[in-house]
RNA sequence: GCCCAGGUAGCUCAGUGGUAGAGCACCCCCUUGGUAAGGGGGAGGUCGUGAGUUCAAGUCUCAUCCUGGGCUCCA
C-alpha cells in the first residue's frame, strides 16, 4: 500500500508560544535577532525559534539557539496568514456591524473563520462583500500586529468594557498565560503568533456563512460563522480556487446527472435511482466483491429487511439507535392505535399495549443483529470457525435532513458487508487476511493512497481489560506484520471494540474513509451465542464486522469522482461503442455488436444519422473506454476502426477477433488478469512484437 | 434539526411588478457522411408547492418541500 502519508495530529505544540516569556519587554525579539543575522525580509512573516513559531516582534526567551526566518511561502507561514485574517475579517465586521460579539477564529486547513453573535441576525452574501472591501481597507493601513501579555484580571477587564461575553467565558478556561494581539484599535484574547503587520495580508477571500453552535453544542446560543480563505499570493490563492474548481467538475452528483448513472427524485429524498448505466457499475462492484469472497472463503447470505422490534432491542439499536432507525407500521395496527389514542380503548395497559404493537416492525438499518440470528440457528462447534457471513442487504437509516449529500451520505445503501464468527486466538489471522483482501481490492480501484488508523479502547466500554488487551494487540500486529503505515488514535475505538479504519486519497488528494474492521464483543453477549469447543463446553465467539467498499453508493461515488467518470474498461457501463459513419453501415454494425457481445463484451452502438463527428464527440462525452468506427473499409474486411477513450489513438483497422482479445485482456481487474489475458495487453511493449510466454 | 444560498422546459441557465425566453437534448424533414457539434421545422413550462399583498406576481411577503454549503450527529 501506498507512500508513509500520515495525518499526524497537526504540530499544534508549533504554535503554542512558550510560558513566562514576555515578563519584560526590554528582551530581544526575534526580529531584531534576525536582522543582526542578516536574514530579515519582507518576505519574513515570522520566526522559527528552536522548532516554535513566534512573531517577529516578540521578545525571545533567554538562552535560545537557533532563530530562522519563516518566509511566507512555507506551508506553517498559512496558519500565521489565516488566522491574522482571521482578526482583519473580525474587525472589520465590528465596524461595519458595531455591536457584534466574537466567538472563535482560528485559522483551519483550509482557509479560517470566525464566529460571530449579531444578536440573531445573519449575514448575506452581499455583506461578505462589504466585509472583504472593508478589511482591504484595513489591510491598507498596514497596521502592525502587537502582542500583550497580561493578567487574567487585565484581561478580564478589558473584555468586559468590550462587552465580549463569550471571550470572558473563554479567558476563564484558559490556563497559563494569558496574551492579547492588537492590530490598529481592534483587540482580540488570542494565543498568536501572527504576521508583522496586516499589509502582510496578500490575498484573501470570504468564502460563505452558516450557522454554528457556541463550543459545538446544540443547546448552546447559535453563533454566524463566516468562511474564509486566504494564501501567501494572489497566485497561491487562484491556484486553490482552480482545484475547487477542478473538484467541481468532478463532483459525483454532477457527473452522476451528465453521464446518466443516478437520478433523484423528491418523492424519495437523500435515496439514489441507479439508472441502467450506475447500475451496471453498481453491479460490477458488487460482483467483484462476490468473486474475491469466493476465493477467501466467505458465504453469502440473504436476510429480512424487516423485522420484529425485538430483534433491535436485543442487539441494543433500540433504544440507542432509534432516531436513526425507519419503524414499519401496519395499517390494521395503526388504526387500532388511532382508536386507543381516540379514547375508545379505557385500560391503559392495553392502551401502551396497542401503541407498542403498532410500530411493531423496524426496517434494518444494520445486518449484524440478523446474522447473529442466523448463527444462532444452530448449535455450532468451533469446527465451523472462522465463518465469513457475507450479505449485500439494503439497509434504511434515517438520516437528518441536513446531512444527506449525494451518494455519500444517504438513507439508503448496501454495504460489503461481513461478519465473521470466530475465536479470540483467530482474530489476529482474519485481521491479516483482511489486510490482504483490502490491499488487492484499493488496488484493482488504483487508489495507491492508503493509510490505517487504528482505534483503540474509549474510556466509554464494556468489556474486561484482559479482552481489550487482545484484540488491539491482535489489531497492532497484524498491522505491524504487514508493514502498512498507520497511526493510532488512542481512545477512538468503538465501545464495543477497538477498529481498524482504511483511509484513501483520491487522484485530487482529497481523503476519504473508506473500509474498516472491528472486534465486537457485546453482540455475541446480548444474542447470547456460543459454539461447542474442543473441550466440549459452550465457549462466546468473537465477532468481527468488517468492509471494503464500505457503503457501496458512497463507494461508487468516491471512485466516479476519482477517475473523473472515465471508468476502467472492467467497470465501464459500455466498454465499446460503435459508430456507423453512415446508416448504410448500420446491419454490418448490428452483426458486429452481436458478435462482441456474444464474447462477453458490453457494447453499444450509434445507428442515428449524425455525422462521425457528433457521434465521437456523443460517446466521448459519456467516457466510453473505446469507440469502434465503422464504413466501408470496415465492412468489405469485417472488422472496425478501433479508437481509444485515452488521447487521440487511433489504432487502426482491426478483424472483429482481434478487437476481442484485445478489450478482454483489459476487461478484469488487475488482480484477475492472468498471464494469457495479459498477454493480449493493448499496449504492448514498445519496440518489436510482443514477447510470447 | 439549526444557519446561509438556491429551485424557471429533460439538462445548463437568462428573465428587478405589465404578453414566459435561449442553447443543448427530444420529434419530423432534408442530408448518407471518415475521427469532438451538417441544415431546416416542430413540440415541450399552472416559473417546486400553498397562502397572502397588488388592477396586475416567475419577480414582493409568509409558510412548506427539495437541493447545495456549513454546524451538529455518526454502534
Amino acid at each position: 500500500m501506498g507512500s508513509a502519508h500520515r495525518h499526524a495530529a497537526h504540530d499544534q505544540s508549533l504554535f503554542r508560544v512558550r510560558a513566562a516569556v514576555f515578563v519584560t519587554s526590554a528582551r530581544e525579539t526575534a526580529g531584531q535577532r534576525l536582522e543582526a543575522l542578516g536574514k530579515l525580509s519582507p518576505r519574513v512573516v515570522g520566526a522559527k525559534v528552536d522548532g516554535v513559531i513566534y512573531d517577529l516582534h516578540t521578545p525571545l526567551p533567554e538562552g535560545v539557539e537557533k532563530v530562522s526566518p519563516l518566509d511566507k511561502s512555507a506551508p506553517a507561514a498559512l496558519k500565521l496568514i489565516r488566522h491574522s485574517s482571521a482578526h482583519v475579517m473580525a474587525d472589520a465586521v465590528q465596524r461595519l456591524f458595531p455591536g457584534t460579539k466574537v466567538a472563535f477564529g482560528p485559522a483551519t486547513d483550509a482557509g479560517f473563520f470566525y464566529d460571530y453573535d449579531r444578536g440573531g441576525k445573519t449575514f448575506s452574501d452581499d455583506d461578505l462583500r462589504a466585509i472583504e472591501a472593508k478589511m482591504s481597507e484595513i489591510i491598507a493601513e498596514n497596521r502592525p500586529f502587537v502582542r500583550e501579555s497580561v493578567t487574567r484580571d487585565e484581561a478580564r477587564e478589558l473584555l468586559t468594557k468590550l462587552e465580549e461575553p463569550y471571550k470572558l467565558e473563554h479567558l476563564e478556561r484558559l490556563e497559563g498565560d494569558i496574551s492579547l494581539y492588537r492590530h490598529g484599535d481592534w483587540v482580540d484574547l488570542c494565543e498568536g503568533p501572527h504576521v508583522p503587520s496586516t499589509g502582510f495580508l496578500e490575498a484573501f477571500q470570504l468564502t460563505h456563512v452558516s450557522g454554528c453552535y457556541w463550543r459545538g453544542d446544540e443547546t448552546n446560543p447559535m453563533l454566524q460563522r463566516i468562511y474564509g480563505t486566504a494564501f501567501a499570493t494572489a497566485k497561491d490563492l487562484r491556484g486553490h480556487l482552480k482545484r475547487l474548481e477542478e473538484a467541481k467538475k468532478r463532483d459525483h452528483r454532477k457527473l452522476g446527472k451528465e453521464l446518466d448513472l443516478v437520478g433523484f427524485h423528491p418523492w424519495a429524498p437523500a435515496s439514489p435511482f441507479f439508472l441502467p448505466r450506475g447500475a451496471t457499475v453498481y453491479r460490477l462492484l458488487v460482483d467483484y466483491i462476490r468473486r474475491l469472497y469466493s476465493r477467501t472463503g466467505y458465504e453469502e447470505v440473504v436476510t429480512p429487511q424487516i423485522f420484529d422490534t425485538q430483534l433491535f432491542e436485543t442487539s441494543g439499536h433500540l433504544p440507542g439507535y432509534a432516531e436513526a432507525m425507519y419503524l414499519a407500521a401496519t395499517s390494521e395496527n395503526l388504526e387500532k392505535a388511532s382508536a386507543a389514542l381516540a379514547g375508545e380503548v379505557h385500560d391503559e395497559q392495553a392502551i401502551e399495549a396497542t401503541l407498542r404493537e403498532s410500530i411493531r416492525f423496524g426496517i434494518k438499518p444494520m445486518n449484524c443483529p440478523s446474522h447473529c440470528l442466523i448463527f444462532g440457528m444452530q448449535r455450532r462447534s468451533y469446527r465451523d470457525l472462522p465463518w465469513r457471513m457475507a450479505d449485500f442487504g439494503r439497509l434504511h437509516r434515517f438520516e437528518r435532513s441536513g446531512v444527506v449529500q449525494g451518494l455519500t451520505r444517504v438513507r439508503t445503501f448496501a454495504q460489503d458487508d461481513a461478519h465473521i464468527f470466530c475465536t479470540l486466538e483467530q482474530v489476529q489471522g482474519e485481521i491479516t487476511a483482511f489486510l490482504d483482501l483490502v490491499d488487492a481490492v484499493y488496488r484493482d480501484f488504483a487508489f495507491d493512497d492508503v493509510h490505517l488508523v487504528v482505534a483503540t479502547r474509549p474510556d466509554k466500554r464494556i468489556g474486561d481489560d484482559a479482552i481489550w488487551d487482545t484484540s488491539e494487540a491482535a489489531l497492532l500486529d497484524a498491522v505491524v506484520a504487514k508493514g502498512i503505515p498507520y497511526e493510532i488514535a488512542v481512545g477512538e475505538g468503538a465501545f464495543y471494540g477497538p477498529k481498524i479504519e482504511f483511509h484513501i486519497k483520491d487522484a485530487i488528494g482529497r481523503p476519504w474513509q473508506m473500509g474498516t474492521i472491528q472486534a465486537d464483543f457485546t453482540l455475541p453477549e446480548r444474542f447470547d451465542l456460543s459454539y461447542v469447543g474442543e473441550d466440549n463446553k459452550a465457549h462466546r465467539p468473537v465477532m468481527l464486522h468488517r468492509a471494503a467498499l464500505g457503503s457501496v453508493e458512497r463507494f461508487f461515488a468516491v471512485l466516479l469522482e476519482h477517475v473523473g467518470g472515465a471508468f476502467p474498461l472492467w467497470l465501464a457501463p459500455e466498454q465499446i461503442k460503435l459508430l456507423t459513419v453512415s446508416q448504410k453501415f448500420n446491419d454490418y454494425a448490428l452483426e458486429a455488436k452481436a458478435q462482441l457481445e456474444a464474447a462477453g463484451l458490453r457494447v453499444d452502438v450509434d445507428l442515428t444519422d449524425a455525422k462521425l463527428g457528433a457521434k465521437i464527440r456523443q460517446a466521448r462525452l459519456m467516457r466510453v473506454p473505446y469507440m469502434g468506427v465503422i464504413g466501408e473499409k470496415e465492412v468489405e474486411a469485417r472488422g472496425l476502426a478501433l479508437r481509444k477513450r485515452e488521447g487521440q489513438k487511433d489504432l487502426g483497422l482491426l478483424p472483429l477477433p482481434e478487437v476481442v482479445g484485445m478489450l478482454l485482456g483489459e476487461a478484469r481487474p488487475p488482480s484477475e488478469r492472468t498471464a494469457a489475458s495479459s498477454e493480449n495487453s493493448p499496449e504492448p511493449p514498445s519496440g518489436g512484437p510482443d514477447p510470447k510466454v
